[in-house]
DNA sequence: TGCTGTCCCATTGTCGACAATCCCACTCGG
DNA sequence: CCGAGTGGGATTGTCGACAATGGGACAGCA
């Protein structure tokens, strides 16, 4: 699941104001769960009837959902061909990662200077999270945890700017591992050093934070450029189900 | 008009793949433009039926494009009661130009070290602009001028991430303008510094140029939250024509 | 006079339908 | 046997229509 920014209201007075996401919100999210977790295959066309038709809605809401990854660059349009999710193969993985160490490094530097005591506690959480994972020896998993770390270190910053497109690029980076495994693997990305980030973090030491952040990306690229490391744990079965299944959604009316 | 990234085939096969923009992509041009250009007031609503009708297509593209400009964080989009401008008041100028920092400081290091002749000489023409149109002390000229050379150095990185994000920072860096103006004016920015930035760009100096590039932008920073500075001029008309008008939208099949 | 409740209109959110386009399989001719 | 031409099926692109929601004016009551 992709984590999606929460807006925080910083002050507290007796009433904010409310607000609930549109039917366009959540279509959009599910689109980008699917495609961060592989379900929508890279490359692969998407049929609008089938996937609005999973999701309970009709066509219209889809579309203009669709157009938010289009945007995003997660997702293809070619005018009489309709949508497709993209590649980003090996050509593209060194600017990716150039344009994710901007953010990251950036979001570090403010964080360090920002963060708040449940902030630097979260990012802690996210990497004992990576720690169980990495036991599980489910590279999946340790995927989802390991860019979750990342994501929480740059949502500590509190720029909405650099957390959303480190929202987007946490599934660009997905679907790099998807494009360059061929066919749906994750690299098994164990990293190190991440214990460097977190504790870099916590001691509030830039310029460490950011030396580590950038031998972690630096160590990524490498692993996803390895040609066929043995690294790499391939699944055979590509989706969580063998047909891209979406959840259908549900006007919620959720309470916090 | 706010520069728009082109697709540029690195190499050159002896055919490149032809692609033509799709009609949601046309409009989200023209929508950005709109917003750029101030035609669509900071915070006002956008009544879908009227400029989908000014542009000459049904609601349903032009919804489908409006959900791009939502997804960039240019529009607003509130359940029961549609589409509205952003607003970008003075709490979030000093993150914005976080964000605009990270992008354009990244961008410069890439570019020094891997800009082409041409696009060295692109940065030089940008500025050439803008010394053109600071002698006709048009606030707008100038300040379109001005972003455009910062765009245009961004563009000489060649990352499309950075040049993507940059695309839509330079349409917030103008809301901005627009908001904390109240009502439509611009900053005139004077470019002393944009000297040093492209003189140290051409020395391929990237510490210096980083350098100059934070200069420029904390310079704006203050100018902008300046308590209504001399150096603003106002426009009594706010758009370039009273009614927000937008160009049709024509199928256009354009030569190269 | 000030507040609450109600009605109406404008606008949005959603859907189904039609036409245009594209892909694919098949057929025909060299 | 291989290529171009052709037709059908499926999918997209676009539109108009309907229901639902929200905002504002007006009337009623304390």
């Amino acid at each position: 699941m992709v984590p999606t920014p929460r807006v925080s209201r910083g002050t507290a007075p007796s009433l904010s104001p409310v607000t609930r996401p549109s039917t366009v919100d959540l279509i959009a999210v599910e689109l980008r769960n699917a495609v961060y977790a592989g379900a929508l295959p890279v490359g692969s066309a998407i049929r609008e009837v089938e996937m609005s038709g999973q999701l309970g809605v009709s066509r219209g809401p889809f579309r203009e959902a669709a157009q938010r990854l289009v945007q995003e660059g997660l997702l293809r349009s070619t005018p009489g061909r309709g949508l497709s999710v993209v590649r980003i193969g090996r050509d593209r993985v060194h600017e990716l990662y150039e344009a994710r160490a901007s953010v990251e490094t950036t979001a570090a530097r403010i964080a360090v200077e920002r963060a708040t005591a449940v902030e630097v506690a979260a990012v802690r959480a996210a990497h004992d999270d990576l720690v169980v994972a990495e036991r599980t020896e489910d590279a999946r998993r340790v995927g989802d945890a390991d860019l979750n770390v990342h994501w929480t270190l740059v949502a500590a910053s509190g720029n909405p700017w650099l957390l959303r497109w480190m929202t987007t690029l946490i599934v660009e980076v997905r679907i790099a591992s998807f494009t360059l495994s061929e066919e749906y693997a994750v690299r098994k990305d164990t990293a190190e050093s991440h214990v460097d980030i977190v504790e870099r973090f916590e001691a509030r030491d830039a310029d460490g934070l950011v030396s580590a952040i950038r031998a972690n990306l630096d160590d990524a690229v490498l692993r996803l450029l390895a040609p066929e490391s043995v690294e790499v744990e391939t699944f055979d079965e590509p989706r969580p189900s063998s047909a891209p299944r979406l959840e259908p959604i549900t006007p919620t009316f959720s309470e916090p």
